[in-house]
DNA sequence: CACTAGGGGTAGGGTTGA
DNA sequence: TTCAACCCTACCCCTAGT
């Protein structure tokens, strides 16, 4: 009635989209109560995040709801698999094995000591990025490395103007550490922005 | 893609219009599942209906959406008070007060006995003459007789050439009577062109 | 009772094509 | 450019199942 319509900003969709990758597609009340998430998602119930994740995996394949409804009606396969973007379907019946990820083998050197946290408007796009990456691969234990390198190089790295990614491994655990809202995910360095996946104790050099 | 854009018919729109008297604004599958409409309506949705109820409106009140998102946007006051069409914010807020329309009492005779019924066009045309009768008069638990009288009187009658309008109570039921698409809802006698407000057990003479 | 899956519905902002 | 028709998103309800 009086609410005028929250619409979900940027900084919440990441916070959901990491908690799905953190603890999984339906783990709503889980990812709502993690430390990591509970304040950027203080306004947003376990059924928001429920319908916000039918909104964006929805979206993605069939555009909408409402399409996704008549494709199912009328036994319609997923469209949209070209133009470099996976079908969602892949995702949503790999949510489980996404959030499951496990760390890969090393192959790149050591985790690179902190800066400093930039501006939050990066951090979305970061997120979204590897996001992106590990659930839009058709890897069936999620993506390797090399993968997730190629996917955010062939699409966004032109755009966003970003050097080469290198891989890197995290030695140290760093997940929960309270610098930020999503503590210790990512960091600036001397040479170049580093992203780490959480519970892949992976890191990935986004900009050198 | 393919699909051209389908334009409202006459006939659409009416049935749009008695629907909400029917059954309030707001319960649009309602009104689409209701076997009075719901051939007619067949090609739309119950969205499609909540649109075009919204343009409906906004229009006759702003001439536009994009005036009325001015206005608000502005804070402004609605315009068009004035040329007898009372703004639609009335109409808005008094869709259930509309919808709970109550019998009112008796001066008329008794319902005379159909006949048959004419063209659909001028089907539209009466639906449309009491819809508009209903919803823009001032009146908080919808409109008396006499100023549906007055108020068809004013803005159609001299274009229509109708006579004077007199007021009929209904002593049957009539309503489902599968006659028409607008079962019994109106007919012609002998004595003139009689309209019943459905739910309402009120017949209305149109013309003599 | 608490939660999730998933169907369905509505309001309202945004988009589009004639 | 305008605006009627259409799309998308947020939020809601409900029920079945766990």
């Amino acid at each position: 009635m009086g609410v005028p319509k929250q619409k979900w900003t940027a900084e919440e969709e990441a916070a959901l989209k990491a908690g799905v990758v953190k603890h999984g597609a339906g783990k709503w009340r889980t990812i709502l109560t993690d430390r990591e998430f509970s304040s950027i998602l203080s306004m947003r119930s376990n059924v928001d995040l429920k319908d916000k994740w039918r909104n964006i995996n929805v979206t993605e394949i069939w555009g909408s709801r409402h399409n996704a409804k008549l494709a199912f009606k009328y036994n319609l396969p997923p469209p949209k698999i070209d133009n470099n973007h996976m079908a969602l379907s892949t995702l949503v019946q790999r949510d489980k094995e996404v959030a499951d990820f496990k760390p890969l083998a090393v192959s790149g050197g050591t985790c690179p000591n902190s800066m400093e946290n930039t501006s939050r408007l990066q951090d979305f796009q970061l997120d979204n990025l590897i996001f992106e990456s590990i659930t839009k691969l058709k890897e069936p234990r999620g993506s390797d490395r090399e993968s997730i390198a190629a996917y955010i190089e062939v699409l966004y790295l032109n755009s966003f103007t970003y050097g080469p990614i290198l891989f890197y491994t995290n030695t140290q655990k760093l997940i929960g550490k309270p610098t930020e809202a999503y503590g210790g995910k990512w960091k600036i360095n001397e040479d170049g922005v580093w992203f780490c996946i959480a519970e892949m104790e992976q890191y990935i050099r986004l900009r050198s």
